[in-house]
Order: structure tokens, then sequence, then C-alpha cells
DNA sequence: TACTATTAATAACG
DNA sequence: CGTTATTAATAGTA
């Protein structure tokens, strides 16, 4: 039996002089507490503001609901509002800016649900119609829907009759031909494809100067 | 005589819904984030800001050096606010808080167009759906047009039947005319490829309008 | 970065 | 609140 491993050891907390040490525990340890703060958030449902800055200057945060709204929070209790004399309105406004900039969020995001939902409801207009209830038609729509289905009749027919000669003019057996696409009637394709995270549980991660991302984790 | 605790079981992070293990879990894990974010702070010589509200309100918090200092670096950070120049800083959250707010409006204003599109278009798909083209109907769908219209006819003479009775009590002869066989494009669904779809007589949907009697309404 | 032996944190219970 | 059996975090190493 050879030794795996030395294990674990108990370290005394102090400066790690180490300075390649200490950046590594500082990454993992760093880790650690963020998770701390969201499990605490999500199990006792508290708000937490978290702010750290590495060593090297580096800033990471967390905040539920978010690190604004938090510190506003603190700020507010703790009276220690404008410490320094003319820092006031500054501090107003850059509340005011947190507010209006995440009051702009969310309405962004109600506008791409909004939208999304607006797509796929026009994509069930060219579903398959004729499979939409008929229970509710008064008689003037029932007069339409002969009217209609008389119209439709004559499509049919029309239609049919096209396939017949393209069927004709081809060699090949008729199913063949027509056997290329089915469910046609196809779904639009939207344009391009705006895909936005959205944090889970409303919690906002700030990784470095002002970039979102989770690439940290 | 052998204790057989439980132990500590695996938890999952979601919200604790019994309030009396919820206090619990806070005060034990706050006094554990502490640590963590303590011993952060002394092992990497991280600067920290902890803000923690328990549900209940009461705040907790620490901060290496200061909770104040760590918050008001980090606004300096995250805002726009230049700590050098306050008026020009003044100035530019003034200018940024405008361009935000138009922002804002605009993208409401969008928003809300979104949502009128929206509507219209729900409103569209209970409106007459007959009126859609039939075109690009290729055979199955053809075939689905006819079992759709068997179905439709049935759904009619039932609506029919409903408003008669409705009106006076009539005899219906609504029933007989049900029992009309649709002819036309078969359904069969086995065998595709060997059967010819289209009669050679042509087609002939014959729906029996002239028999309806929808002159009557 | 990934692994593992070990310490640290903690859920349920007394 | 203290205890204790477990899970979770992580220091050192490859």
């Amino acid at each position: 039996m050879e030794k795996i491993s030395t294990g674990r050891p108990k370290i005394e907390i102090k400066r790690i002089q180490n300075q390649v040490h200490r950046q590594v525990t500082f990454s993992k340890r760093r880790k650690g507490i963020f998770k701390k703060a969201s499990d605490l958030c999500i199990l006792c449902g508290a708000e937490i503001a978290l702010i750290v800055f590495s060593p090297a200057g580096k800033i990471f945060s967390f905040g539920h609901s978010s690190v604004n709204s938090v510190i506003n929070r603190f700020v507010d209790r703790s009276s220690v509002v404008a410490q320094n004399n003319n820092d006031g309105s500054i501090r107003e406004l850059s509340r005011r800016l947190t507010e209006v900039n995440e009051e702009l969020e969310t309405e962004k995001k109600r506008g791409l649900m909004i939208q999304d939902e607006l797509k796929k409801e026009k994509e069930k207009v060219h579903q398959f119609w004729w499979e939409e209830p008929i229970d509710k038609l008064d008689v003037n729509e029932l007069r339409q829907v002969k009217v209609a289905m008389e119209e439709l009749r004559n499509n049919v027919m029309k239609r049919a009759d096209q396939m017949m000669e393209t069927a004709a003019s081809s060699s090949s057996s008729f199913l063949a031909i027509n056997s290329v696409p089915l469910g046609v009637i196809p779904a639009r394709q939207d344009e391009e494809g705006t895909t936005s995270i959205i944090p889970q549980g409303g919690f906002s991660w700030d990784l470095g100067f002002g970039d979102f991302g989770f690439g940290e984790f």
C-alpha cells in the first residue's frame, strides 16, 4: 500500500505568504463563499450583497435581489449617507440611474417574452386551420361557411387538376412527387436568434468590471 | 443501546418551508458565511463587504477594511461616476440618465406595440379561418382537408340543429342529410404508394350544400 | 484543471 | 443551545 495522498491538512487562518498559493486559495474560496451566499438566499429568502475585491483589484459581486438594492437598504439603515459633503447628489443620481437601468432591463425582458408569444401565435395561424372549432359560429358566420366551402371546393378541384397534370407530365409515380414535404405550410423562421440568458431566481452575478458572465464559475 | 442517528442528511437547495427550520438554518449558515468572509480576507488579503438582511429584516454586515469603503469602491466601479471631477461626473450621470430614460420610453412603446399586435393576432385565430389559402396543399394535406370537411359538415349540421331547435321545434331533416356520403379523395392511409389518390373522374366534392337549405337562414 | 484525503460546516435531534 | 453523524468544502498534489 502506497501513500496515495497527504490529504487536506489543517491550516491556520493567517495571510498566505506564497503568492501562487494565495491566488489559488482565493479562487477556490471565492467560489465557495459565493455559493454559500446563493444558498443562504435560496434556503432562507435572505437579501444579500457580497462584494469581493481580489488582491489584484478585480471585483466580484453577488446580490439578491440585486447588489444595489441591498446596498441602498444598507445605506439607508446605517445612516452613513453622504459621508462626503457634496457626494449626495451624485449618489442620488447614481441611485436613480441604477433604478432606471433595472426598469429598462425588466422592460426589455418583457418585450422579448411578448415577442416570443407573438411569434408562436403567428405560427399557430398557419397550422391546419380546418381543425378550428365551429361551435361558436352564429347564423351569419354559417352562411359564410357555406360560401367559403364552395370556394374551397373549387380551389381543391383546381389544385387536384394541377397535381394531375404534374403527375402526368412526369414519369414518376404521383405519390413520389408529392411526398416531398409533409407538414407543409411552414412555420416562419425567425430571422435572428436572440438568445438571452436570464439568471435563475432573479439573482445577479456581476463578475469583473461590469461585465456579465458566468465564465468564472 | 446503539445510537443509530440519522446524521446529517443531504438537503436540496430550495426554500425551506418550515419556518422554524428556516430560522435555525439562517442563523447557522449566517455564522458560517461570515466566517468564510473573514477567512478569505485574512488568508488572501481580499477586500470584502458582506451585507445580509434576514427574512425578518434584521441586518448583519461585515467589511474589510470597512463595509463603506468597499461599497464606495464598488459604486465607483459599477456606475459611471468619476471620483475626481464631481461636476463632470454629475453632468455625465445626468446625460446618461436622460439617455437611459429615453431608451426606456422607446422600449415601453415597443412593448405596447408588440402587445397590441399580439392581441390582434390572437383575435385573428378566431376570425374567419376559412379564408386561408389552399393553393399550397399537397396530397396528404388534401386528404386531411377531406376528413376535416366531413367533420366540419357534421359540426355544421349539429349547429344548425341547435339553432333550429332554439328557433322552433320543427322537424329537422338534417339528420337525413347528414348521412349523405362524402366522396372523393380516398382517405386510406394504408398502402400509400400503390393506390392512385385521384379518381379518374376528377373531383366531386359533394358536400350537399344545395340540399342544406341554408337559404332559409 | 482534476483528484482525494482530510478538515469544516451543518441538519436533525436531544 | 449542545451533540453527532453526515455532507460539503478544500489544501496539497499530479
